[in-house]
DNA sequence: GTCTGTGCAAACGCTTTGCAGCCCT
DNA sequence: AGGGCTGCAAAGCGTTTGCACAGAC
C-alpha cells in the first residue's frame, strides 16, 4: 500500500474515512513536512482553513488509529504526528536541545535486543528510540 | 558518590537540601522500589504522611534536578520517577502493554549511533530507548 | 437518508505557580 | 535569624468528551 503515490481522498476511502476539507488539508501538510509536527504546528500550516482544535484533536487521532498517521513521542509533554510512508518505514529520531529541530535517525538497534526479550516469553515487541543533541547549527 | 550505601539526610545534605520529612520518606520509597514509580504510585506509598500534591511534584523536580532522582518518560502522558544509583547507572526499560510492569533491559545501543551524530558535528548526546511488549505472564 | 465528522463548550489529567507561613539548619 | 520548604488555592497546558447539527456518501 504505497500511500505516498496515492492521492489523499483515495487514502482517506481506501481506510472506510470520509474525506473532508480539514482531512484532506491536513494530511496534505503532513505529507509536505519532513518531521513529525505538533498539533500547534499543524494548526498554524492550516491558516486559511476554520476549523476547531478538537476536531483537529480528533481527527489526528482517528488518523493514527488507521495507519495513515503514526505518533511519535519525544518527551516533551505532547505528541508530535507524521505522515506514515511504508517505503522508508522505521526509522528514529534526533532533536536538537536548542532550537529543536529534528532530524532523522537512519539505523535501528540491533536484533539482539529483541532476541533476549523473545527468549525471556515476550511477545508483540516493539520499541522507541530517540537521540537529543546540539546540532551543529546551535554548537 | 556512593548514594546507595549513604543515608537519605547525607543524601540530602551533600546537594545542600534541607532534610524534611516528606523527602525522607520519599526517598525511602524511591529507594526500595525496582522501577521507576509514577506521582500516584509514589503518594500511595507515602501513606501515614500527610503531604500536599504540590509539594510533591516541587520535591521530586528538585531531587530530579539535583541529581538524586531520574525522571523517566515511557510515553504514558506522565513521568516516573526513579532512585538514581550510580553502580548500575545507564539502563532501559521495557514496559508490558498488558499489565504495565515494567523490567530492566541490561544492554544499550552500540556507539555506532553516537559516532555517527558525532561525526555530523553534534555535541552532547543523549538517547532514550524503551520497549513495549506482551510479558510471559500476560501472553 | 444514513451515518460520520464537525463546532461549541465543558471537563479532564498531569503539572506548575503565587503567596503566606512553617521549620530545618 | 534566615532562607528553604510546605500547604493551600488557583491556574496552566495538552487533550478528551457530550451533544446537536452539518455534510459526505
Amino acid at each position: 500500500m504505497h500511500t505516498h503515490h496515492e492521492n489523499i481522498r483515495d487514502i482517506l476511502h481506501q481506510r472506510g474515512l470520509k474525506s473532508t476539507p480539514l482531512r484532506e488539508k491536513l494530511l496534505q501538510v503532513l505529507k509536505k513536512n519532513h518531521g513529525p509536527m505538533s498539533v500547534e504546528e499543524i494548526g498554524k500550516k492550516l491558516k486559511g482553513l476554520e476549523f476547531d482544535q478538537a476536531s483537529l484533536f480528533r481527527t489526528l487521532k482517528k488518523l493514527s488509529e488507521s495507519g495513515v498517521l503514526s505518533q511519535i513521542n519525544l518527551g516533551e509533554g505532547f505528541t508530535r504526528y507524521e505522515f506514515t510512508c511504508l517505503t522508508h518505514d522505521h526509522h528514529h529520531h534526533v532533536m536538537c536541545t536548542e532550537c529543536k529541530k529534528i532530524m532523522v535517525m537512519p539505523f535501528c538497534i540491533p536484533p539482539k535486543f529483541e532476541t533476549w526479550l523473545k527468549n525471556k516469553g515476550f511477545t508483540n515487541i516493539g520499541h522507541r528510540l530517540d537521540f537529543s543533541a546540539t546540532c551543529p547549527e546551535c554548537r
